[in-house]
DNA sequence: AGCGTGACGAACT
DNA sequence: TAGTTCGCCACGC
C-alpha cells in the first residue's frame, strides 16, 4: 500500500497525455510541493506499473533520466518512442514541444 | 526521534 | 561545455 503521497504522483503521471512527456519538477509544481527527490524516490517505487505511464517522466533538462523497469533506460526510450516522442543520445529531441507542464 | 538514501534540480568551478 | 557540490522532501531503518 502506497503512502497519499505516492499517489498524488501517480494520479499526476497519469493525467500525461500520450506523445507527451513531463518532469519530475513540473510534478512536484503541479502537488504544490518542492519534493522534487521525493516525486523521484516515489515514481521509482511505481507498484502501478502499466496503469501508471512512468516512462513518460523524464529529467529536466530533457534527458531521460532513469528506469526502474524491464530493460531499464533502454526500454524507457522505447516505450517513448512506441508513443511518437523521438529520443537520441538519451535525451527527448523537441523536448520543449514534448513537454507537458500541467498548464491546461 | 535521528540518520542515510533516492527514477532530481540548480548553481558553481 | 562538462564535471562536481549542495539542497530539497518523503521514506525506511
Amino acid at each position: 500500500m502506497p503512502t497519499p503521497f505516492q499517489n498524488e504522483v501517480y494520479k499526476a503521471i497519469e493525467k500525461i497525455p500520450k506523445g507527451r512527456v513531463t518532469t519530475y519538477g513540473a510534478i512536484a509544481c503541479y502537488l504544490n510541493t518542492n519534493a522534487i527527490r521525493a516525486v523521484g524516490t516515489a515514481v521509482g517505487k511505481n507498484p502501478y506499473a502499466p496503469k501508471v505511464p512512468c516512462h513518460r517522466v523524464v529529467l529536466a533538462n530533457g534527458s531521460i533520466g532513469s528506469y526502474s523497469g524491464e530493460g531499464g533506460v533502454e526500454r524507457k526510450i522505447e516505450l517513448l518512442r512506441q508513443e511518437g516522442v523521438a529520443v537520441e543520445k538519451g535525451k527527448i529531441i523537441d523536448f520543449e514541444k514534448r513537454l507537458f507542464d500541467y498548464t491546461g
